[in-house]
RNA sequence: GGAGAGGUGACCGAGAGGCCGAAGGUGCAUGAUUGGAAAUCAUGUGUACUGCAAGGUACCGGGGGUUCGAAUCCCCCCCUCUCCGCCA
């Protein structure tokens, strides 16, 4: 049996019907509905949401109406039941089973008008921050700091696809033989680079900024899509199985968020910090064409992400650290790297601020981004019910998420590769990295 | 893949058509007791939606059905466990 027989679009509803309600605060879309246009306006693109409004009363009305008949109807089967002559209650029988098939007309019209709201409101994406720069294209980022030097040098730099060729770690046509065009094949010395970096990356976290390392699947199911919003507007952008509900994650992500899905966490634990070296799946739909040489941009790629659960006030200052933790790994690569704010145009679907490392790249000549550092806020607790009890007693209250790359490896690779080359298109290893290296010192032809 | 058992609140566990949002226990919170603690006693202790409020509604793995009324009966699905088989 395949998803379509089982109606794939029908997944997002199964399980957000037993999840909360509203991806948005539902007081804030009733009482600030222009506001909450407003904001999302600054996004670019059309964020209607003005159906809310219709959709919404039309919803309380039917609840309103079907809760009052299922109030009687519990209260005259109550007297039925107390009743040991039935044929003094023969009338209110006849009577209930009516209002019982009404009860059933209006449930279904519940029905059908939650699927409409619940449908719609998975596709609105996250408000932006207050602090979130406003603008309408990537151009209007905020570059906001620059680390390192760019070297100087007296021979052109090579682009890394070169130099992984010549030095023969580095093999895209055989990738393409296996798999097609988007993947890479590490051979030796590369290969062993690689497997360093994800370990370098995974210690710093652990060892030195205190991150709890985690190994979770690398298919995840519907229900863990719809939590951290890739589903159900980002379909296409996932790879999916053939006959059951499974994804390749497209970033650790998704699995280390939903790790916490439908749990109600301690104030004490909080904040929660993971890191988790996963592969990361990604179709890459509508770039063809886009940074087709290289490492840049495959369909397959590792990455080494940092995932935070925090109290709401802490979740500011948690993207602080959470950026510095990620910077570190270029610091301590001596990589040079520029931090760029994005705009409210350019931050992803589920964020509310993002600020992006962008490393520099010589045999480019230009800054590309090596890791995303957001602040979700409560779209994603929402989403997947994560919560917490502030201070053990009160209610359950939202948690806030954050994520960050930690950074993606194979660009680091290839931002080693780049740096680190010399005018004999050897490659010298960083010094951090030789520990995870055997000893080696430079890769030579 | 085959056979069996089972999914109930933070946890264990009873309930087998109405008196069940759900006994009892554990845990937790508050109070009493104490110099302080342990023990003991008392009280309290789910979530969501909806309503100005009182309150109402829903939820016992998920979906559907029977019934005036379903945690409880029927059907379908999912998941977990045990045994057998197969396999990294």
């Amino acid at each position: 049996m395949t998803l379509e027989n089982n109606g794939a679009n029908n997944i997002d509803l199964l399980c957000a019907k037993t999840r909360t309600f509203f991806m948005i605060d539902s007081k804030l879309l009733r009482e600030n509905l222009s506001d909450v246009q407003r904001r999302l306006t600054t996004r670019g693109n059309d964020h209607d949401i003005s159906w809310f409004k219709d959709l919404d009363s039309g919803r309380r009305q039917l609840l309103g109406e079907a809760e009052s008949l299922k109030a009687e109807r519990n209260s005259v089967s109550a007297l039925i039941g107390k009743t040991k002559d039935k044929s003094q209650v023969q009338d209110e029988i006849v009577r209930m089973k009516q209002v019982s098939n009404r009860i059933k007309e209006l449930d279904e019209e519940l029905r059908t008008i939650e699927e409409a709201l619940t449908q719609r409101l998975l596709l609105v994406p996250n408000l932006p921050d207050a602090a979130c720069p406003v603008g309408k294209t990537e151009d209007d980022n905020v570059e906001i700091r620059k680390w390192g030097k760019i070297e100087a040098r007296d021979y052109e730099p090579k682009p890394h696809w070169d130099l992984g060729n010549e030095l023969g770690i580095l093999d895209f046509e055989r990738a393409t033989k296996l798999s097609g065009a988007r993947f890479s094949v590490l051979i030796g010395a590369g290969a062993r680079l690689e497997r360093a970096l994800i370990n370098f990356m995974l210690d710093l976290h652990t060892e030195q900024h205190k991150y709890i390392e985690v190994l979770p699947p690398f298919m995840v199911n519907s229900d863990s899509m719809i939590g951290t919003g890739q589903l159900p507007k980002f379909a296409d952008d996932l790879f999916r199985a053939e006959g059951v509900d499974l994804y390749l994650i497209p970033t650790a992500e998704v699995p280390v968020t939903n790790l916490h899905r439908d749990e109600i966490l301690n104030d004490a634990d909080l904040p929660i910090c993971y890191t988790a070296y996963t592969p990361c799946f990604r179709k890459e739909a509508g770039s063809h064409g886009k940074d087709t040489r290289g490492l840049i941009r495959q369909h397959q790629f590792n990455k080494v992400e940092m995932v935070k659960f925090t109290r709401p006030e802490d979740s500011d200052s948690e993207l602080d650290k959470l950026l510095d933790n990620a910077e570190e790994v270029l610091r301590q690569l001596k990589l040079p790297y520029r931090v760029v704010d994005l705009c409210t145009a350019d931050i992803g679907f589920s964020a509310a601020r993002t600020f992006d490392i962008e490393v520099w790249l010589p045999g480019q000549a230009t800054y590309r981004e090596i890791s995303s550092c957001s602040n979700f806020r409560d779209f994603q607790a929402r989403r997947a019910s994560i919560r917490y009890r502030p201070d053990g007693g009160s209610k359950p209250a939202f948690v806030h998420t954050l994520n960050g790359s930690g950074l993606a490896v194979g660009r680091t690779l290839l931002a080693v590769l780049e740096n680190y080359q010399q005018a004999d298109g050897s490659v010298v290893i960083p010094e951090v990295l030789r520990p995870y290296m055997g000893g080696m010192e430079r890769i030579s032809i």
